[in-house]
This record gives C-alpha cells, sequence and structure tokens, in this order.
DNA sequence: CATCGGCGTCAGGAACGCGTCAAGACCGGC
DNA sequence: GCCGGTCTTGACGCGTTCCTGACGCCGATG
C-alpha cells in the first residue's frame, strides 16, 4: 500500500516512515503542502497522512484543494485537540483525526482503517451495458467475457478508479508504463483505441471512454 | 482441518491452539486484523476464529472487509455480551457468536459446526461435467474419478476457491509452492497444462482453466 | 485559405509470455 | 537397493502483446 507522509518536521517523518514500513506499506515523503498536492496528483497514494502544521500552506487548506478532485483517504495529524480545528477538518472530508502525541500503534491502526474504508468503495462498476468488476479482474459486456491485456487493464483500472473525471495523460502514462515515459502520448492513443474496439458499440462515437483533447481521458459511466 | 485464530491476547492463542491441534487442526495465527484479511487471502484456511477486540482495526471491521470476497466460515469471539455488537457480526456474515468467558470444548463443537454447515454449503462446484468436491478432495469427470498429484490440487484448489476470479501468477506460485518462488513461472505453465490434460475436454481449447496472458488464470465455470 | 497540433487508425516487426515435451532429480514404499 | 510416481528444469516453437512510425482527419489558429 502506498502512503503518502505530509510533515514538515523531519523526526517525525522518519519515525512514522519506519514504522509504516515495517507493515509493508510504500512510504512517500512531502514536506510542504504544495508538493504533497503534486504527490498527489502524480503517484496516487492509497493513503495521505497530513500534518495541519505545515510552513507553507495550512493544513487545511491542502485539504481543501485535494477534495476538490480526490477522494484518498485522509488522516489528519494535529497538535491541538481544539473542536474547531477538528470539526473544520471533518467537514472538509478528513478521515480521521488524531492528536498528537499519539501512540505509534493507534496511528498505523488509523491509517489501516481508513485505507480499507476506502478500498471497499467500489467492488464493481456499472456502465451501460458494461460490468467492471475490478478485484476479479473481468469485464463483461452484455454477458460475454471481455478479454484484456496487462496494458489494456492498467489503463481501464486507473480510469474507472474515478469515474467520470478527467485524468491526465500524464498520470496515465506515470501509472501505466512508469514515470520515464513523460510525452509518448502515441501510447495512450493506441491503447484507447484498442479499449474502445472492445468496450464500445461504436468506437467512433464513444461513450464511456471520453477524450478530452491535450489534456487526457476520462471514464464515463 | 485449517483453523486461522485471529486473536492479540497470546495466552488465548496458545490455549486455543493446543486445543484445536488436538483435534487434528492445522492452526494458523494473526494477532490482527491486517494480517488476519491477508492470511485468508493466502493460505485459504477452513474456519475462521475471530476475537472482536483486535488492537487495529474492529473485528467487525476485519468481519467486513472479509466477507466481501471470502465465504470462510467465521466464528467471532467477543468479551461484550451486547446484543447490538452481536447483532451486527451476525448480520455481516459470523457464522456463529461466542461470548467470553466460554468452555474449550464449547468452542471447539462451534468451530466443528460451522465448518460442517459451511462444508455442506459448497460441497461441490459443478462445472460442465466436472465435479469438483473440496473438502473430500476428489474430482470426477463424466463420472470418472480423476486422480491428481497434490501439487495438481493445491493449484487446481486455489482457482476452483475464486470460481471466474483472477489470482495472479504470484498468489498462485505463493500458496501452492512458497514464498521463495516468486517468479518461477514455468511451475505454474507445466502444472496448468497437466490439469488440463485431465480435465478439458480439448487441453488446447480450456473452457475452465483459462490463462490471462501476463497477468495469472481463473477457473471459469 | 494554408498551416499546425492533436487525435485515431493501421500494420509491420520485435519482444515477451505461454504450452509442450522430455530428461533427470527426488522421494516414497517395498 | 529397486521401482513407481512426482517434481524440477531447460529448451523449443508459437501465438500474443507491445512498440513504433506513417498516414489521414479534424478543429484551431493566423
Amino acid at each position: 500500500m502506498k502512503v503518502l507522509l505530509v510533515d514538515d518536521d523531519a523526526t517525525l517523518r522518519r519515525a512514522l516512515g519506519i514504522g509504516l514500513r515495517a507493515e509493508d506499506h510504500e512510504v512517500l515523503i512531502a514536506a510542504d503542502g504544495r508538493s504533497a498536492l503534486q504527490a498527489v496528483r502524480e503517484d496516487r497514494p492509497d493513503v495521505v497522512v497530513l500534518d495541519l502544521g505545515l510552513p507553507d500552506v495550512t493544513g487545511v487548506e491542502v485539504l481543501r484543494q485535494l477534495r476538490a478532485w480526490s477522494t484518498v483517504p485522509v488522516v489528519v495529524l494535529s497538535a491541538r485537540a481544539e473542536s474547531t480545528e477538528k470539526v473544520q477538518a471533518l467537514d472538509l472530508g478528513a478521515d480521521d483525526y488524531v492528536t498528537k502525541p499519539f501512540g505509534m500503534e493507534e496511528l498505523l491502526a488509523r491509517i489501516r482503517a481508513a485505507a480499507r474504508r476506502a478500498g471497499s468503495d467500489i467492488p464493481v462498476l456499472e456502465a451501460g451495458d458494461l460490468v467492471i468488476d475490478l478485484p476479479a479482474r473481468r469485464v463483461t459486456r452484455r454477458g460475454d467475457v471481455v478479454r484484456l491485456t496487462p496494458t489494456e487493464w492498467g489503463l481501464l483500472e486507473m480510469l474507472v478508479r474515478t469515474p467520470g473525471r478527467l485524468v491526465s495523460q500524464r498520470d496515465l502514462l506515470h501509472e501505466v508504463w512508469g514515470p520515464a515515459y513523460g510525452r509518448e502520448t502515441n501510447y495512450l492513443r493506441v491503447y484507447v483505441g484498442g479499449l474502445r474496439k472492445k468496450l464500445e458499440d461504436d468506437p467512433a462515437q464513444p461513450r464511456h471512454l471520453i477524450t478530452e483533447a491535450g489534456m487526457g481521458y476520462r471514464f464515463e459511466i
């Protein structure tokens, strides 16, 4: 599981990082709000641990911007137990709120809980005559199984994880082909074409795999 | 029979473990919810004994997660006799609910009962002219018994436990050959070939043991 | 109207993964 | 020790998947 750790305190980062890695999580680090937002967009972590006391932007502001487009579970850390801030954070879509000082075990537990809650949101997605079962890795169209190659799966999975939402070309390439393939948009054209041929009634008039010229693609239910 | 024991209390684990092993069960241990879910996925126990008072996630949450994809019988242990929690657990698919303190004999009986009930739930899987009886470790094809080697059985069992669902090469190797055989996909090719020869009408055109190139295999009913 | 950038399509050829086979190693029972 | 069954291992052919470049279309731009 990928965990993004947003905190300006190097000591705390180090301690949490050790604990998280001990549980086989992949740990990403961001020391300020700007890079935190960038990291969520580019690396798609499964959970974000966000300290409200950041140097540049307030943590609350980071959370607000994040929630404009992402549903990634966020566990908020704060030195203050003040009710107002806590309410504010939870209203903005934080999944949990942990007050310092806290036990490492408790935090790890809350992170796991948040990730698990989020992970079981959409087991199968139905879109018209398509049924997309992500955990089973199975797509059916009007009841018939559709066979996809691994690359086609990676692309479809990335799009389907945020239905209706635009996913940039850069992020798609980053996720499916790796960070090095920053601007090879021809891959995308070829594979989106392949997916449309397999999934759409009329590949020339796609209803699900929508192009946003110059930006990316979105999966429309 | 494989029993997964999920409890954070080492004393209780030890006591139950002795009792279960005395009845010729194979006992697996998990001390928290996360490893419990992992253990069910990877080791496919026949019964799960789940203590609701776990350190990380609530036992109820573990149960909910589990039921998203597994039908393994679960016997719940709890210190509280509160009706709400009990109802909640049973609603989520627990097969039995045991309140502490309990007698060892009682618990063992309930475990046996749960396993028996579950065993008669899906005793056999019928797929075309195949009948696969997991508890009896027996496969028949058009009424004739098919002889399988231990490795072939392990592979088939892993695939058949989640019909229609893709099982990754990694998980198959992990379960049948052990964690060390992370990328020896040649084993899989050889043994899937052997199974097809024994189970499929036309091994070159398999209808049940389906390959998903680069990803894994699935058992199609 | 001409140009340009972005998208969709297609069709090789390369690279990879899969199925098969057979020889040898290993391990049990006798 | 011998024998049968089982598992491992490597090699080979073949089909699938992936990459790559070329081309046409379309809308935007000047």
